[in-house]
Order: C-alpha cells, then sequence, then structure tokens
DNA sequence: AGAATTCACTGAACCGGATAAGTTGTGGAG
DNA sequence: CTCCACAACTTATCCGGTTCAGTGAATTCT
C-alpha cells in the first residue's frame, strides 16, 4: 500500500507542495480557503507527515529517549518504572511524541547509547533516571547539548533541568512518626548506595535519627531485590537488640522483609514496625498491609515529560520539586510492645 | 555541536559521498585500502549515519513499535510487561533495532496508532500482545501490510507471525497436580476474559476438569488486578463447599488471594492450595512462596523479536510455539486437610 | 493614476544518506 | 597494439518534507 505524501494532495488540491506544507503547519501564506481544502483532503487520504522526511529537513524528530539502567531481573519487578513511563506517556502523546526505550546494563552503556541516539538524531531530548554522584552521564548531556531532564536528584547537573521528591522530608516525617509510636531502634534498608536519591535518604536518615538522640539507626545496604532485602533484614533481626522498625527503599523489599519477619515467628506490628518506599498495589495486597510512603509516580513521570519538552523548546532551565512523598499508615506499624 | 555527516567523512578522506557511503555498508564498489581509510575516519570523528536520512532514502527506520493497552495502575503491578520489554530489548540492541513504545486504553486506539507509525513511517514493524477474539488490529495490519508478530495466541491471525505459549498444557498439568494431591474442589481465577489466551486456558481448565470428574470446577472472570482478585477470591471462599484449591492467572491476584485466605483465617496450603500464573521474585517472596507456573518471560518477549525481525526482513510466517510454563512447586500446595 | 505594499502562491534549494548510471584507469586477451 | 572487461571511483538523482526567494495579481496609499 502506497503512503500519501504532500506531493499527492498537492496534485488534488492543484496547488504545490511548498503551499501543501504551509496548509497543514498552520504557517502563513495561503488562503483559508484552500487550507480547509488541503486539510480536507490530508484526512480524507488519511495523510501522516513521514517523520524521517521531517526530521532530515530540520524539525526535530518528535521522539525523546528513556534508558534503563537495571539488570533485567530488577527491571520486572519493580513497579516504579511502568509508572513513570505511563506517566511520560500520556504527557508525550497528547504531544504526539514517540517514547524511545532502551535498557542498559551500565551507565558507561548508557553513555554510549545518548551518542548513538544524538548521532543519529533519532531524538529530540532524554529522560535521565538514577542520578549518581559524579554521575557520568552528565557531562557527556552537556557537551551533546542534548536537551534533557534528570530525575532521582537533587544533585549538581548545572544546566541540565532537574525534577526531584523531597526524600529527606518524607524520611524525616517517617522517622518522626515511629518515634511517636514509641519506637527508639530504627533501621533502614536502603536501594543502590551509589544512588544519589539513596544518599540523600541516608543523610536525612542519620541526621533525624541523631537530632531525636537514636543512636542504634543503621542504614544497610541492599539493591532493591526482594532478595537482598530479605537477607538484609535477617541480618538485622537475628541481633541481640534487634530494631522495632524497618524503614525499606522501595515495596519489593519491605514485602520480603515482612516475609522474613513472619518465617522467624515475629508479629507484625507487634514486634516489628514495617513501612515501605513507593506505595503501590503490592503494600495494600499483603497481610498485614503495609504502612507506606505514598506518592503519585505517574504524575512524577508526566511532570518530567513536561520539563522535558519544554527544554527541547528552548525553555529556561528548571529545578522543580514535584511528588513528594506522604506518610498512608496502614497495618504494618504499630507501638512496639 | 555539529554532527558530522558522510559529506565530512568524504572530505576527509579526499573521496566523494557515494565512495563513503558505499565503505560504510560493505557494499562493493570500493577498494579494501579506502574502505580502511574511511571506516578509520569515521571511528575518529565519532560517525552515526543519520537515522532519519537513512529511512527517507528508502531504508529501514530500524525502530519497532510496542503498543501497551491496559489502564496505567494494572501497568504498573505487572511484572510480565517489563520481563517481555527486556526480553525484546536484548534482541532489539544486538541488531540495533530501537523499541518505540505508546501506552494506549483501547484497542482501537492502538489501530489508530499503528496507522499513524505506518503513515509517518516511523517502525519497521510492532509486536501485538493480547491477541483478543475477532482482534481488530489484525485486519488493519494485515491492510497495512505492517510486518508484526502476535504474542498471546494460538488464534486466527492469518499471514502473520505467531509466538505463544502452551496455556493449555500448562493449566492441564496443574490440574493433574492438584488433583494428584487429592483435590478435588478446584477454581479459578482468570485474567480478563476477552483475551484469547484467557479462553484458551478457560476451555482447557474446563476440559480436564470435565475429564477428571470434577463437577465443581469453576472459574471466576477477573481482570489481574489484586483488588478484584482478592474480591473473586472472598466470593469464592464464603460459600459452603469453598473450593480447596485455586488457580490464578497471574501472580499479583495470587498474592491478592494469598492475603485474603490468611485475613479469613484460613491456612494456606493447609485449607487452601494456591497456584500462580507467571512466577515472579513477588511469588517467593510472601509466606508461603506460592507454588507457581514459571516461564522464561524474557526469552518469550526475545523469541517474538527474533521473529518480527526475520518478518521484517521478509522471511516466512512462522507460528511458534515458546516460553512454555512449568509448574515450580513451593510452600503454597499441599494435599486438602 | 502610478507606486508601494500585501497576499497567495510557485519553484527550487536543502537536509543526509542510498543508489543507479556514468567515467576513468588498468590489465589481460586476442 | 587495440579492444574489452572490470575495478574503483564520481556524478546525479531520489526520498518527502521545510523554507526561502521570487512572481503575478489585487489592494492600499499618496
Amino acid at each position: 500500500m502506497k503512503r500519501p505524501t504532500i506531493a499527492d494532495i498537492a496534485r488534488r488540491a492543484g496547488v504545490s507542495k511548498g503551499a501543501v506544507s504551509y496548509a497543514l503547519n498552520g504557517q502563513p501564506g495561503v488562503s483559508e480557503a484552500t487550507r480547509q481544502r488541503i486539510v480536507a483532503i490530508a484526512q480524507e487520504i488519511g495523510f501522516n507527515p513521514n517523520s524521517a522526511a521531517r526530521a532530515l529537513s530540520g524539525a526535530s524528530a518528535r521522539a525523546v529517549g528513556l534508558t534503563l539502567c537495571r539488570p533485567a531481573r530488577m527491571l520486572g519487578i519493580e513497579p516504579f518504572f511502568m509508572g513513570l513511563i505511563s506517566g511520560f506517556e500520556a504527557e508525550l502523546a497528547a504531544r504526539s511524541y514517540a517514547l524511545t526505550l532502551q535498557v542498559v546494563a551500565t551507565p558507561e552503556l548508557e553513555v554510549e547509547v545518548y551518542r548513538r541516539w544524538w548521532g543519529e538524531r533519532r531524538i529530540d531530548g532524554v529522560i535521565v533516571t538514577d542520578l549518581r554522584e559524579n554521575d557520568v552521564r552528565i557531562p557527556v548531556l552537556q557537551q551533546l547539548q542534548l536537551p534533557a531532564v534528570v530525575i532521582g536528584g537533587p544533585g549538581d547537573t548545572g544546566r541540565i533541568t532537574q525534577v526531584w521528591s523531597d526524600d529527606a522530608g518524607a524520611v524525616t516525617e517517617t522517622v518522626r512518626y515511629l518515634v511517636a509510636l514509641g519506637h527508639r531502634r530504627i533501621a533502614r534498608v536502603s536501594g543502590l548506595p551509589d544512588l544519589l536519591h539513596t544518599q540523600t535518604r541516608t543523610k536525612a536518615f542519620s541526621a533525624v535519627c541523631a537530632s531525636l538522640g537514636l543512636n542504634e539507626a543503621v542504614t544497610v545496604p541492599s539493591d532493591y531485590t526482594g532478595e537482598e532485602g530479605g537477607r538484609a533484614t535477617r541480618r538485622l533481626l537475628i541481633g541481640n537488640d534487634r530494631p522495632t522498625a524497618i524503614i525499606y527503599d522501595n515495596d519489593v523489599m519491605a514485602v520480603a522483609g515482612l516475609a522474613v519477619a513472619q518465617e522467624m515467628g515475629l508479629a507484625v506490628p507487634g514486634d516489628l514496625s514495617i513501612v515501605a518506599w513507593d506505595d503501590s498495589p503490592l503494600c495494600s495486597l499483603v497481610h498485614p498491609p503495609l504502612t507506606a510512603l505514598s506518592r503519585d509516580i505517574a504524575e512524577y513521570g508526566a511532570h518530567a515529560a513536561r520539563e522535558l519538552l519544554a527544554a527541547i523548546d528552548g525553555k529556561q532551565v528548571g529545578n522543580v520539586e514535584a511528588g513528594t512523598a506522604h506518610l498512608t499508615p496502614r497495618g504494618s506499624t504499630a507501638p512496639p510492645r
């Protein structure tokens, strides 16, 4: 089946290619009558502009890129990214931008992908997740002058827009809540330690615990998987003065931690209170349902997408706080026995 | 920063654009010495062919499309799609194809997306998931002659390649296993009833139950969400002759079912055995860990991607069975008390 | 009324590759 | 020694849009 082009429309309308282009793009240079005639013909024959031709003649590719840098087994389980993606999509689809996805193993490969996409002119901008300390991706993006939005800060990203959520505030709120319930021995099982938002949370956790005089507050590093989360929990619970409450950096580890506690004969929340970061249906499914730090991840993603589209349009660099988590108490937290 | 083009390479190598094109694409028409010189220069200046220019001059777009047709809240929780995507990616990245993703609400909108992608020449082929009965997407794909691979059959897809897993066999195996344990009242909580593979499973379930003389075998339709799965479970368990075993069409509903059973004071597996379809880390996290129908979803996706690339290259239409699920017994199944 | 401006449109160049057709230069066959 | 075949290029055209520099006619201004 032959795809219609503007030349086909031009022939049928008895005008030139240029006129058709002006008409379809709402540019001045054609009369209103002619424009309507042309638009009608385009509608009728089901015309869609060839994205390659458009991109080639200087216009944008109308696509943005997203790389996911996690091993496959971790991607499958984390509801976070899917939430983020559907948030992006909502915003991108509305302005008919396509989303190009690539799964990579390391940040170095991620940089390669950015370079290739840029060289191929395949995308107009990228969304960067999982910001790290001295992130290798930032200088490359600046060098390529590739519009970008970084999620996972706040961090030092120079002239690149950031969208982040107030993790420090959320940690503080959570610890205060647990202390108010009567907990004194609070532990935290963190996500990957090299991610900047993990470090933010860890620092805030230490700070608030110190300020409240909790000396035994520890953060055990983990990697977001249920396996590691369970293992970390087991290590925390075999000690003599085991914590009476644990905060987990994601829902999957929290669910795993719950299973470990139950397997060790500890009652939740009687013997151990559990708080999960990033609420997901998962948290309300298990028994008892988990107290969680909820945030609207899709809206967080939509926000990032809007900022990226603004950056592509050459708007100003921003530094936006969005989607701050708030505590949703459920059955997994109570005063310690 | 200016992107290098073949004209830049040509100038530096002292040859014509055409020669550079031949050299970089391994076409005959240049000497080996010249080719190496050109390739070296391309390497040195970090050349990547402009994908738009390439696509415009008749070559392929080097991209494939995937539409996900589920409400956002369902996407987030289902590990299945992420597994599938990382499987696609592995295969696509190896042949440097990009993956373009779009989240849509209905199959009708999905068709619109296909038409637009095709019109824009944005993609070379699509992967179609969640095949339905009399699926509206199939005739459109055939009309557009857009290379495609369908996942979720087997069904009537005409000249479009299918990749499917033997769900009927897996159901049969599972029911036989439960009957061997001594169960006679087995129920099933299914996924969305209009999906073809749900129907396949339902038919197979009825058939095997009938052949084994289980008269009380029922399938309760649900929608893959934990909420609905829990509700369906509750309905099944309040009856007088409640089932002693339930098979769930995905892991999320199974976990929800487990929570409902525990909340109702039923012991798992003592009072109720549970089997989950599609193993995920989730299944081993909960307590007791869930017996599951495991399959290598990433490999399933990789298989589909390979078939799609073959279809794009004009290879023959296939009908491949891949990634059949096998039963992984864990703590959630036992003889009924 | 004649010049200036505006309008509605045309023609052609351009983006960066792929590729068909044409042009050399070289070596071997006759 | 000439002719031919072939390798090794060059040149030109094409893909389908966007955009800029005209162009002729109508309208406005003086």
